[in-house]
DNA sequence: ACGAATATGTTATACTATAACCATTGGTGT
DNA sequence: ACACCAATGGTTATAGTATAACATATTCGT
């Protein structure tokens, strides 16, 4: 089955949640790299949502949980793990951070963006990677690493705002 | 001629400058919007060279430029009328400011961008724009604005780094 | 247990961007 | 010319994002 694709449909958000930290023990343990209990945490909270959330909504959700010490290099280097291990994207534009759905391969980030609720859905296009390769090539680049980032409205709003007559 | 894509090759780059100024001032009125000297300053500072500018270095020059008051809000209103104008765009991921080759027609913002000498090249494939329309498409995505950043090493610096044995 | 490497805690600070308010400028209509 | 209003820029303060530097704690191999 295809689970790809689906922040902006209706869906069980626990499976996503439950998928991504599974996906992670494994993929760490495999790797030799050690998925801390506070880099897990962080990783739960940032999926907490298809929303990329910012670095100090997270360490004010990690205040609330009040479980620990929650001051800003602690939670960007919990960050830093994660992103270096693939386990959650950066989103340039928003200052944020979101959970990437399949980390066990590598892939460039490629997001659309809902500017009016938030959410974000990684895409994997073959096409777009494709041609983003080719046209770099063709100038001679090399490329290392890709950052899409297409803004818009999702299905549901952009439904919504036309059924505003 | 074709003039565009030449930010990795040498070229006599006083010819860009001279074409962004003029391109801003023709637009600018055709538009019936103010290019004050302020912000034909702070274009002409960007377009000083290849390399996304931060605001603050901004703030640098024009101190240096000694001409006038340099306060950070100064400067973020500049750099948003210009945004504004289509007449820059921001890099996401550097948190800087590069000026447009040709503000003359609507466009996304893809940029290829070096990570060792810093230079930017805007890119424009019609391939890229439409595999991207199409993703979004697909997903029921209504499209608005689009940011795409490469980073890896440009020709010469790949060439160079590949010299290093 | 010991030491080295990794991870986290802590304090301070750098960097990026905007809010709020005021003064000045530039055009509009009379 | 004059009053008027909108747009621009100056100024101060502050919000928001990220890292430097150093101390402490934990983990792991030996
Ligand atoms: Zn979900
Ligand atoms: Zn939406
Ligand atoms: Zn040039
Ligand atoms: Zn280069």
């Amino acid at each position: 089955m295809d689970n790809a694709s689906l922040a902006f449909r209706r869906h069980n958000h626990k499976h996503c949640v439950n998928d991504a930290l599974h996906s992670a023990v494994t993929l760490c343990e495999e790797r030799g790299v050690r998925l801390t209990p506070l880099r897990k945490q962080v990783l739960e909270l940032i999926w907490q949502s298809h929303k990329p959330l910012g670095a100090y909504a997270l360490i004010d959700l990690l205040a609330a949980e009040a479980t620990r010490q929650v001051a800003p290099p602690t939670v960007y280097r919990a960050l830093d793990f994660l992103l270096e291990q693939k386990l959650i994207h950066r989103i340039g534009a928003l200052n944020a951070f979101i959970g990437c759905p399949h980390p066990d391969h590598s892939h460039a980030s490629h997001f659309l963006l809902c500017d009016e609720c938030g959410r974000a859905e990684e895409i994997h296009s073959k096409a777009v990677s494709d041609s983003i390769q080719k046209a770099a090539g063709a100038a001679g680049f090399a490329v290392t690493s890709q950052s899409l980032e297409v803004f818009g409205l999702c299905p549901d709003c952009h439904k919504r705002s036309s059924a505003d007559a």
